[in-house]
DNA sequence: ACTGGATATCTTGTTTTGCGATATCGGGAG
DNA sequence: CTCCCGATATCGCAAAACAAGATATCCAGT
């Protein structure tokens, strides 16, 4: 058994049929079969039931794609390693929400890409939810979440520690006046945004339920929403910084337990650590504020 | 790269010579050179410097040998999660502190043995250093071990929990008395084990430091020591049941918490769980004491 | 300069891999 | 029932990779 015969494995297993792997590898029909046909001789066992449309994987062949798949990633892992001389260069593809790529980002960014212009950065911007999952799958080297997040495959380090907000359109007293308003909505991030959650955690503990949702996928989407009246949102408070100041919105601050939230930077706990992620960590942890003290390492 | 390629550049990285290497290869070393040569070349790397008594890793080299192991692991254990059908059979590989061995395991490996005759099941026993490097390094599929040991790479879970016990050579009414005894030893497992360490927690609490140790491979040789009025030691209360029983020795029970000690079982987190592994464990916790809610499980 | 222990290179035979063509199988339409 | 379509299985041949043995080379110690 090879890393080339697990390569072969795994397309057929994922496309459905030989067929399809082959055009896929670049080859013909008949050498996958000639390996897959090998590979279930050597292992003494069948991989695939084979039927008119195609094949599907037996309970043996099920168990394999696991290891085909980790086997892949970690060989294409060990290139990256050699190649990484120590200098940061080449890709560096991280995730961020997108509160924290407004607000805490762009000085680390604009540093980070002055000082290593060889570093291929990507930045892509999604939920909480999203985002692990791509970390986890190793689309991401690592991300900005809402923490914790708590997923066995990931280290999980605080970076940034927000403050959240109530967002509403002018000033209220107390947020029992919230409740008179029948057609109060909460205005947030589309599903998987952890602010949401709490958003609903607050409201609920004041009893508040049910409140109908509107989601948006961008924070001046939500800020116009919520100037317009038409809801609230929780938002970390440097993002409504601004429009606070012009007046367009009104933000009312919460108890600490409540409001504190931290922005962790997660990665997969086995995968290597390139020179350019590193390096960017390295910066992060700088320009962060957050107290070192209370900082969770990958050890946690 | 290729898989073949990265066993052939581990065993040469840890042999330090092509000849070496070959020869465990059971090969010849002008292949071992192309190999290692046209791995180069794909990775426009050089991994080994090369002088007059053999090779030496360059520093890309070092990146990459260890992922020539995991890669190495993880092609094993696919092969075993292949061959695996759901009976448990074949080899089973576990440690275990001697202690344990003697005082829980019976009942389980003879149970066990008689209801899967075609596992062969080796047992290992060792100190918890000892077999939890062990059983990180793949050695072993898993050990009972004095918990918790929290290593990033293993998963443990509490089976057993013990009562440790004093253990002298004729009772004493307190502890002081053993003060008087300037010649008072230590007698512990070797290096390791994690019995000694609360034994000098214990002795330290109670302003007895630097107190000398002697150092033994096996419980009765233990038993005989302290019988002989050389020392004192710590050991499971079942362990020493007999012993006493017999009026050979001591004992002096100690406050629950410094008395209770778990008996964890260890196992890499990423590895495979075989069937007759899975067996084993299901068996050992309904065959524990242990109570259910306080279990702690792998996800913690 | 010689020697012992090591890697590099070259040649040759063997094995593996890749490709193309063809055989085979199984279900659905006519 | 037969034909056809979309699959996999099999075979022969060429190309590439690999293994083995013989030989060249390099380097330190004597």
């Amino acid at each position: 058994m090879d890393a080339g015969d697990l390569r072969v494995f795994a397309a057929v297993a994922r496309l459905g049929g030989m067929n399809r792997a082959a055009a896929q590898l670049n080859t013909v029909q008949s050498n996958v079969t000639a390996r897959i046909r090998l590979l279930e001789a050597t292992l003494g066992t069948s991989l695939f039931h084979r039927h008119s449309r195609g094949v599907t994987l037996t309970v043996a062949g099920q168990r394999l794609l696991p290891y085909a798949d980790r086997v892949g990633h970690l060989l294409a892992e060990a290139r990256r390693a050699v190649v990484d001389d120590g200098k940061p260069k080449g890709p560096l593809n991280v995730g961020s929400l997108e509160t924290t790529a407004g607000l805490r980002l762009p000085p680390l960014l604009a540093s980070y890409a002055a000082d290593y212009p060889e570093v291929d950065l990507v930045l892509k911007t999604g939920t909480t939810c999203e985002l692990v999952e791509e970390v986890a799958a190793h689309h991401l080297e690592g991300a900005f979440v809402c923490g914790p997040v708590d997923h066995p495959e990931l280290a999980e380090e605080a970076i940034f520690s927000e403050e959240l907000v109530l967002v509403t359109a002018r000033p209220i007293r107390h947020l029992d006046e919230l409740l008179r308003k029948s057609s109060l909505k909460t205005i947030v991030f589309r599903a998987g945004c952890s602010y949401r959650d709490r958003l609903d955690a607050v409201l609920a503990s004041r009893g508040m339920v049910g409140v109908r949702r509107l989601d948006f996928g961008s924070v001046e989407g939500i800020l116009g929403c919520v100037a317009a009246g038409v809801g609230v949102t929780l938002l970390p408070k440097g993002v409504v910084a601004a429009a606070w100041r012009e007046g367009r919105v009104a933000v009312h601050e919460l108890p600490v337990a409540e409001s504190q939230i931290d922005t962790m930077f997660v990665r997969r706990r086995d995968a290597y650590v390139s020179s350019a992620l590193a390096a960017f960590l390295d910066r992060a942890r700088r320009i962060s504020a957050y107290p070192a003290p209370g900082r969770a390492d990958a050890a946690e």
